[in-house]
RNA sequence: GGUGCGGUAGCUCAGUCGGUAGAGCAAAGGACUGAAAAUCCUUGUGUCGGCGGUUCGAUCCCGCCCCACACCA
């Protein structure tokens, strides 16, 4: 028996065999087919690229399901942070209790297995008082964390790390190579000899551990007490663009100008390696127009939506869902 | 009108002491387990402005023309 995904009047699904909601809202669906049938506790996922309306999209579903939301994207958690990362306005983050928003601070170290521990307490305590968790955001390795959980490595002592960095920083990424391929040959064997992060953390878990990270690598994907449904937003590459486009001209009215000025003696920290943010400083730096700063935005908004859906795409759990623009309920609904 | 400098990949340009050409960016695809909005990898045929001339052979030399910029009148 096939149903089609009516998903708030607006999404529906396409992909045949991944057909599961029906009725008029997501309400009347997950009523039905969870609360009823078994009382399994259950968290929703809504992911897919950068603009493609993941935020309203699970505020909607949030409400119908009066639950609240865990933000799996690994910016809009900093609460300095705030045109630039496109963050729930402040009335939609009062109509909705929001984890991992606003909750940490850029001079903190966050990181996926932090996400992973945060979101685990974070949806025990939704389920204390509900059966349903929504969690929406674009970070694909983080919600793998979550899902499946990280493999365990000991923790890798600040010194040892900074050590590393500012060795590579002032030896060059040869220096890091030689390191890595002597002390540790099973994962220079294989790994990406160009990429100065990978290495650097394959280096400093040696150092530190005297294991391989190799060693730790065992990929054993962990069980979670609560059932995992993965919704997908897909929409066409020129309605993307558009949306993206239209966001970043919204941006800059909401004064992103402003907010760069108030950040940029922090460009170095990590949570500032961030699209909207990086071209900014180099504008005020006058290294560029604002009107470069603006276009380099939107195609770096692109490249980094290319690298989510490339990410995705490889999750055979997501049901994807399309948007389907005029369509009403009944069309729908077989 | 004169002089100068240019016209080469979607853009910015390099180059061929004459044997039909290559970088960066863009674009497209991909990887990715403690920085992930990060980081990394792969993919380059285009009347080398137009028409003639010299030459075995011209994008490269010569002539004329067109276009752009700068300066001089």
């Amino acid at each position: 028996m096939r149903r089609t995904l009516v998903l708030l009047d607006k999404w529906h699904l396409h992909k045949k065999d991944s057909v599961y909601l029906c009725g008029t809202t997501a309400a009347a669906f997950f009523n039905k087919y969870f609360t009823v049938d078994e009382k399994k506790n259950t968290i929703i996922i809504i992911t897919g690229p950068t603009a493609s309306g993941k935020t309203a999209l699970s505020l909607e579903l949030a409400k119908h399901l009066d639950t609240s939301i865990i933000s799996a994207d690994s910016r809009q958690c900093f609460k300095e942070l705030n045109i630039g990362v496109a963050k729930p306005t402040n009335e939609q983050l009062q109509g909705v209790k929001h984890y991992f928003i606003n909750s940490h601070s850029i001079f903190e170290n966050v990181n996926a297995q932090i996400f992973e521990d945060y979101a685990l307490h974070a949806a025990a305590e939704i389920f204390t008082k509900n059966n349903f968790a929504v969690m929406a955001g674009g970070t694909g390795l983080y919600i793998k964390a979550f899902c499946e959980g990280l493999d365990e490595i000991p923790e890798i002592n600040a010194e040892t790390r900074k050590q590393v960095i500012d060795n590579y920083k002032h030896l060059g990424l040869q220096w890091l190579q030689n390191e890595i391929s002597s002390k540790d040959p099973a994962f220079w064997e294989g790994c990406e000899k160009q990429n100065p992060q990978r290495l650097m953390r394959a280096l400093e878990v040696i150092i530190s551990t005297g294991r391989s990270i190799t060693a730790y690598r065992k990929q054993e994907k962990k069980e979670r007490p609560f059932r995992i449904i993965k919704v997908g937003l897909q929409i066409s590459k020129e309605q993307l663009h558009h949306n993206i486009n239209m966001r970043t001209a919204k941006m800059i009215d909401e004064g992103l100008i402003a907010e760069a000025k108030l950040l940029i003696k922090y460009k170095h920290l990590n949570a500032l390696q961030t699209v909207g943010y990086s071209e900014m400083f180099a504008y005020l730096q006058e290294k560029i127009s604002l009107d470069e700063a603006i276009s380099r935005i939107k195609t770096n908004t692109m490249h980094y939506a290319k690298r989510q859906v490339t990410w995705f795409k490889k999750d055979p759990a997501i049901r994807w869902i399309k948007e389907k623009p005029g369509s009403s309920v009944k069309d729908l609904i077989q």
